[in-house]
DNA sequence: CGGTATCCTATTCGATACTG
DNA sequence: CAGTATCGAATAGGATACCG
């Protein structure tokens, strides 16, 4: 990595908050987080990635053990969430040229690495998730209780 | 928060990591994390609540500040997250009932507190694009490359 | 068993125009 | 200035059927 503990800015010239992990790295040109929050997003923002890598950390599976442990994930998107995984090198395959087939998916360095932040996040909505449904509750509640809401 | 440094597991039995900040709180039925995951991903897992929360973290702004500050985001979607965001208690809103209205949009201190882990995921993010971008290329190299890919 | 292809639906989001 | 409403394009994702 190239830098450490750089301020993150958002946009144009916004600091956000100093941290000591952050670095602009590679990403030089423009405003950074903004890009970065993007990617990462656009990464293991969908519906199942963060899962698999998930139940992947520990030990390899199979296509089928995946599929059965996912629980509500189509056949199709289990391929296609493998494949992106592995395409940026968070997933590693292995096919066994046999019959039937067997095709093993393990979690690289790389994609084990992700566990760290993203329990992170876990943690923060784990701990918050109470506050967050009640927050939802009182808000849901006063939009149709009390006079016409002026916006 | 209810219990602390638990075991998360995300299917049936499968234990991920110990970390001191993941507790089975409140969400105490059904397999934890999968559902956290997901509660979590619903949330801010768009295209801009984390951006706006971000820029949100230190001081306030008024509605067409953030419009010129997020940079790509329509009026419409600016709206729509806020919304959400007050909704779900991240973001408070106040509104002076002026000639021309004013309207300040603030993190709320359970707002700022996702910035913490989030600056997680963007610091893996940062420290690991390269890696993701290298595999990435390497893939997309010999997908069209060597002989026609036995899958 | 693992993977691909096709079809169809729902959701997301941008553009635009209009209101107080 | 802040917010709402309507429309349409793009995308994500589920169901299903078929191939190796």
């Amino acid at each position: 990595m190239g830098a450490t503990d750089a301020t993150l800015r958002i946009a144009d010239d916004v600091p956000i908050v100093d941290h000591p992990h952050v670095g602009s790295s590679t990403c030089s040109t423009d405003h950074p987080a903004s890009a970065v929050i993007r990617d990462v997003l656009s990464r293991v923002g969908d519906k199942w990635s963060l899962l698999v890598v998930g139940l992947l950390h520990d030990r390899p599976l199979r296509f089928t053990a995946l599929h059965r442990k996912v629980d509500g994930i189509s056949h199709r998107m289990l391929t296609q969430t493998l494949r992106n995984l592995e395409r940026d090198g968070l997933v590693s395959r292995t096919s066994y040229p046999e019959i039937p087939p067997r095709v093993e998916y393990a979690a690289t360095p790389l994609g084990r690495s992700l566990a760290e932040p993203v329990l992170g996040l876990v943690g923060w909505a784990a701990a918050n998730h109470e506050q967050i449904t009640a927050a939802r509750d009182a808000f849901d509640d006063d939009a149709d209780g009390p006079a016409p809401q002026p916006r």
